[in-house]
DNA sequence: TCGCGCAAAGCAC
DNA sequence: GTGCTTTGCGCGA
């Protein structure tokens, strides 16, 4: 069996998006503003505490998100996401039939999943062989795990949280019985290819195998349905799968989520607007919602 | 048991 | 009244 990395069909590569020491200004950025979220700190006061200028502050944050820091910032907060929510999608109610093939039929186009069967499940990743490699992408160090079948999982790599060791355990761990092939290579086109969803097309949509049980499958297909630059809430996703009770239930899965960005579960929160927890980190999750702001505001 | 929750109730401005 | 915290319930693994 061959483990194929897709073609990029813009012929793009990666060098063409913001170095990663970018994200990792922009990273530190949102913490700092996020942990003093109260007394209302200003750019001046950010720059001078993670040690860089204004100006470097201001043009890493263009380069990584098209947007100056101060709009991004304003793009992160709470009043922003309640919007997101408000303005959303009929999401919030199953009786919306029209409103859920419309947005959803449009993704199907981009992104290709399947369910794996609950036998392989079963197994532990039992035959499976897992692709994988490290890469860098707009969020950090990326971590990307494939089958020939398409994408099963994609995480982050975080020196103060076990670096590559612990994202690596995190997610090969959870199919164990695998045989796991490095290729770093190949990771770095899945990277480059996932974090630019202008090139999730119908002619050449992305692919993407779901390994779970039946229920967090569902609740990941339906986060699949929820477009780019939108959110919803855990809540309304228990709704839509028929399980209006089971938020609490739905927030695990989606934490269990293996493909992280790609089954959006960064545009997942509580019902008032609040990010809850995020497997790899809040800040991570915040700056995910931003920077599918941003785009959004370019144009993209 | 434990979680990336929710809504109502309680309490402090 | 608004906003923040606490409480009880809830579900699937």
């Amino acid at each position: 069996m061959t483990l194929q990395a897709p073609i990029d069909a813009a012929g793009t590569t990666l060098d063409t998006l913001a170095p990663p020491s970018d994200y990792d200004l922009v990273r530190r950025t949102l913490e700092f503003m996020s942990e003093r979220y109260r007394a209302q700190p200003t750019l001046a006061e950010a720059a001078a505490r993670l040690g860089t200028g204004e100006a470097h502050l201001e043009a890493t944050f263009r380069r990584w998100a098209g947007l100056s820091p101060k709009l991004f910032l304003q793009a992160v907060t709470i009043d922003h996401a309640r919007r997101l929510l408000a303005g959303g999608l009929p999401l919030l109610d199953a009786a919306h039939e029209l409103g859920l093939s419309g947005p959803s039929r449009l993704h199907d186009l981009f992104v290709r999943h399947e369910a794996m069967s609950p036998g392989a499940l079963k197994r532990r990743g039992e035959g499976l062989v897992l692709g994988h490699g490290f890469a860098d992408g707009p969020f950090g160090r990326t971590l990307a795990i494939w089958t020939d079948r398409g994408l099963a999982g994609l995480a982050f790599s975080d020196e103060e949280r076990g670096g590559d060791a612990h994202a690596l355990q995190d997610m090969l761990g959870r199919w164990p019985a695998a045989e796991a092939r490095r290729d770093d290579a190949a990771a770095a086109a899945w990277v480059a290819r996932v974090f630019r969803p202008d090139s999730w097309r119908a002619e050449a949509p992305l692919r993407v195998v779901l390994i779970g049980t039946d229920f967090e499958v569902r609740v990941w297909e339906r986060l699949l349905a929820v477009p780019f630059g939108r959110a919803t809430t855990y809540g309304a996703l228990a709704r839509e799968i028929g399980a209006p009770k089971a938020a609490r239930a739905v927030g695990a899965a989606v934490g269990r989520n293996p493909i992280s960005f790609v089954v959006p579960c960064h545009r997942a929160m509580g019902s008032t607007g609040a990010l809850t927890g995020y497997h790899w980190g809040l800040a991570r999750k915040r700056a995910m919602l931003g920077w599918e702001y941003a785009m959004g505001e370019r144009g993209g």
